[in-house]
DNA sequence: CGTGACCTTGAGTAGCCTCAAGAACTGTGG
DNA sequence: CCACAGTTCTTGAGGCTACTCAAGGTCACG
């Protein structure tokens, strides 16, 4: 649990982030909210469903997944966080983490102490505003999985995925079409509601039909257009 | 459009609705916050996708359905909301609506305009706390959806459904056995993830087995305990 | 009493799942 | 640097769940 210091407002995902939409002049106000840094390794959990709640967490740097778990004990991914992404939302409600979050490779976040958020948003306008604007945009997030959970076939729920993908990264500065995937095709299976050899047969039906180069977890996209065509292809 | 005074303090849903929480004497200081009520006939919109986003909605009497739309048309019941119950968080992000929010029978809505919602939460603290945990509360219930959608096959879904629906009855001093569904079967599948035949197939399975009482839209429930067994099986 | 919306039920089918075997890759210790 | 164990991925065969298409029944309402 190493921790560092860090500010916002020298922060490269400042576009991205808490600091959504703000002024410089505004992002400065921030670097008193954000405590320190945490590292997590590859593997780790930055939180378990029941730890009580007392921090929101930003990603930094690494990659993340969140599981809810079923009464019976299964699990499911229920969503994969980036650089500048949230965790810990769904906590506020019960004071207590809902959710799993484990980091998929070694990453790094940082700790924003949600009583300070609190105050600090009481008396600073655009922070309250921001914040707003993130839990929302996470409820409008959830209901695109949902339209994908309960309407989408396969090939539409694995072309959706990817193209996902590819616009967060290229969000952040990184190559819209050679990506290489974080997380197993298990996991993937879960989040999309799919079984893994679903997702693996899948990719190798993109792989042959010219839309992807997969090799592994080495994913090129080759025809953005066509993923984007088997999307919104109205029914069957 | 027909708009009437309302007061919080005085609302027999202050124990479920934004008041989550607070003592009398913190409720009277909504009392400024709702501007009005609406009133919404059954198959009438709330609002629409792309409509401009001002205020909240919160359900006074009777019942409404949200949904999302896909790119290609395609349509889906994101969610069900009875008494007590906000409408309109989603559209905090961008501004805008999105999604529908269509009346199942005459209803009507407290009508919570965003900037005072904003600027009253920034004196009142309580206030403040009861928004994010309904937010936060918001975000839980999509990945409850979510874990539907993605994990459990017709019967588990129904059973959940029908569980969900009874226990929000009862919280609300209703019946939670004897009930009258507002939606048709097309909207329980659209919800579901299921079509209208499978959801009215699994309705008669439930009748045959002695879980429920099914006539058309009249449901009572005859086995809480079945079908809360039927939700908890361990895989198959 | 007729019309339209909604619900039920049946028969056949498609898509995804299950089970299974083997290949490819990763990391570890010698 | 290599051998080996464990994990992850791919692919095939067969089965089951939920879907599609279709017909008829029920109900609300003008």
């Amino acid at each position: 649990m190493h921790e560092l210091k860090v500010a916002c407002s020298s922060c490269s995902l400042r576009e991205l982030c808490l600091p959504l939409g703000m002024r410089s002049a505004d992002v400065e106000r921030l670097d008193t909210l954000v405590a320190n840094r945490r590292r997590v390794r590859r593997g780790g959990a930055l939180f378990h469903v029941g730890d009580p709640f007392t921090a929101l967490y930003a990603v930094r740097t690494g990659f993340f997944k969140t599981c809810v778990a079923t009464e019976d004990g299964a699990s499911q991914v229920s969503g994969f966080q980036m650089a500048g992404e949230m965790l810990g939302l769904d906590a506020i409600s019960h004071d207590r983490h809902t959710c799993d979050a484990i980091a998929l490779e070694d990453s790094q976040v940082c700790v924003i102490p949600y009583d300070r958020l609190e105050a600090l948003s009481r008396e600073f306008v655009e922070l309250q505003q921001a914040f707003h604007k993130i839990m929302s945009r996470e409820i409008v997030r959830d209901h695109g999985v949902m339209l994908l959970l309960g309407s989408m076939r396969a090939e539409e729920r694995l072309a959706t995925f990817i193209l996902n993908l590819t616009r967060r990264l290229k969000a952040r500065g990184f190559s819209p079409t050679a990506l290489v995937l974080r997380m197993t095709r298990e996991e993937i299976g879960s989040y999309l509601g799919l079984k893994l050899e679903t997702v693996s047969r899948t990719f190798s039906k993109f792989h042959e039909e010219g839309l992807l180069a997969v090799r592994q977890r080495e994913v090129r996209v080759l025809d953005e257009e066509g993923l984007r065509r088997l999307v919104n292809a109205p029914g069957v």
